[in-house]
DNA sequence: TTGAAAGCGTTACCAG
DNA sequence: CTGGTAACGCTTTCAA
């Protein structure tokens, strides 16, 4: 009923009357070894089913070839998908992974980090939970040299690589687009103001405002949470202004769904009444109606980045990088009140 | 520049001029260490930050308290909401756990097993990929002894323990209530034969329609693949038949969705023309418009309840048990053609 | 070409 | 109460 215990070099080394250390050359292929010696050892392996012990290298070596991730969320699409690219090429280069959950709380953060280390990982990739405000815990991480990067929402710039997308760029382009498809009067709806990137894509939608001379307006700026019932709550709020938008920018993709929804129950059109974009993959995109113009973000690729950046790491790039992986604004029909034909 | 190397028990026994033996007893509380001894002790561990070594201990005990999971698509929601129910019950209980993705290719199926046999997890929680039509990899485990457990897509039921939902009763209800809101040709759109799922769910439908004598029509079932185009390209064939369906039910989120766009894109309106059920979660099921009558999985409890199962292997439960987590049809605005005054 | 032995960090057993 | 030692599986000198 027992899990069969696997066998070690030295059952092998018994069974062939040979000692371990000419086992263990032999499957490693070191030259010294008689050829014979050599075959005979390995098919004995491979009959017996060998595997090297993890334990026993990582104990030597001190690197089990895991690499830690912190999300706030696994489930949200956005950070899943980011996991895969992590993942892909993790194990493309021979690490493992291992996942876990800030579900957005500065203490379970805390405690993610905590086992990470005590698990040993050989390096770790993180996104900020939404209530990180104090940035201690990963200095103490810088201190002892743990490789670490950060994605999306970062800190410690100075010390740790990074991932990020062109925040500002990205909502100023979306604004702009909104102002040159006929729409005049745009909302932004983000989360909570000390997260940098809800500053960031506050910022370009400001931007894009100032560029056309608008009068900036406190009242179309919703900042709260990020999540579908702030996005609802936000859009209710931005409704019932005496003068209200005709157009709104939602930060995130939980932020537009709720938004549309609002928008909907008030008995309003996407875009002739609210035009809507968000920041979201195309999937989800597609599957509301009418089809959000989004924001994509390049979700594998930012995996496959940090990853790629950690790798540098632990490969003993001293350098701190950061990458920016660019969004691509895909139009659809929720944005478009009117095409102007300028040029 | 180099990762600093954590302390061990040796280097706070020389510090302290103490034997190793005193500090690893006074570290766990052993009752035979002087309180001074134990509490000067446990001091410098506090200051040095020390951390047991976890590689030290698992060649001890063989047994790293780690779980491997496997599943088709980290991407997919279900998936990663039965992941996170996994997740936090292991975390509960001191497990961590690492997540490989099939890519629902059985080739890499056998790798992700490999992967994590190699670094000896101590149990593993799978669900096949799509393509998996030969289990002799999972029969060696099964002569290994190596803990496991199945979910939604299992195999060898009398030598690993599984979740499983109720599929036949679900889709058999979802039919039925197509039947009894005003729908009268009812169409199902599935995925490969072979998968026992399909087998399943298309079996309730096809057990709604004898119980009201409804004759079976064989152009009216479309079972192909998984995913969103397949749901396109499904509904597409059913409605271009010279008696198209005027309800489809798709046994899978990606085909439902895939399933509703191909029907507004025919200039279809659901329910009225074709009214659709679909299963999938709360979130999703609300984002789309008309929202999606949908068979909900539980999909939290799930993952939970596979990591209960195999948590109970680990503890030495022989026993191969089977757990039914039902599913809930949760009625939105895409079914129902007219209100029956039944009763 | 092969073997013996030390060491990685920890626990557990046996002495004192 | 505390110390010494073997053991876990493997790699790596050092010797033969």
């Amino acid at each position: 009923m027992d899990k069969k215990k696997p066998v070690s070099l030295k059952e092998l080394a018994i069974e062939l009357g040979v000692s371990i250390s000419t086992v263990s050359r032999a499957l490693k292929n070191s030259p010294e070894i008689g050829k014979e010696m050599r075959e005979k050892i390995k098919a004995l392996a491979k009959e017996r089913n060998y595997r090297p012990n993890p334990f026993a290298m990582s104990l030597l070596k001190n690197s089990p070839r895991i690499i830690g991730i912190i999300v706030p969320d696994i489930v949200t699409h956005y950070y899943s998908s980011i996991i895969s690219g992590i993942n892909d090429k993790a194990h493309e280069n021979g690490y493992s992974t291992i996942i876990t959950s800030s579900y957005e709380q500065f203490e379970k953060e805390k405690k993610c980090l905590e086992d990470l280390i005590n698990i040993r990982v050989e390096g770790i990739i993180a996104c900020l939970s939404q209530d990180t405000a104090d940035y201690t815990h990963f200095e103490t991480l810088a201190e002892q040299n743990v490789p670490m990067v950060f994605f999306d929402r970062i800190c410690l710039t100075d010390k740790f690589s990074s991932v990020i997308t062109n925040n500002v760029e990205s909502s100023q382009e979306a604004t702009e687009h909104f102002l040159s498809t006929g729409s005049k009067r745009v909302a932004f709806i983000g989360g909570a103001n000390h997260l940098e990137i809800v500053k960031l894509r506050k910022h370009g939608y400001l931007q894009a405002l100032r560029e056309r001379k608008i009068p900036i307006e406190r009242e179309l700026v919703f900042c709260k949470r990020i999540g579908y019932e702030a996005g609802y709550e936000g859009a209710r709020y931005l409704l019932s202004l005496a003068n209200p938008p005709d157009a709104i920018l939602a930060m995130t993709d939980s932020l537009a769904f709720g938004a549309m929804k609002a928008i909907k129950e008030a008995g309003l059109t996407i875009p002739a009444d609210v035009a809507l974009i968000g920041y979201t993959d195309e999937l989800h995109a597609n599957y509301v109606d009418p089809p959000l113009t989004a924001v994509t973000h390049q979700t594998y690729k930012m995996g496959e980045t940090a990853c790629t950046l950690l790798l540098e790491q632990l490969g003993g790039v001293g350098k701190v990088n950061q990458v920016v992986v660019p969004c691509i604004l895909s139009v659809r029909g929720s944005s478009i009140k009117e095409v102007n034909h300028v040029d």
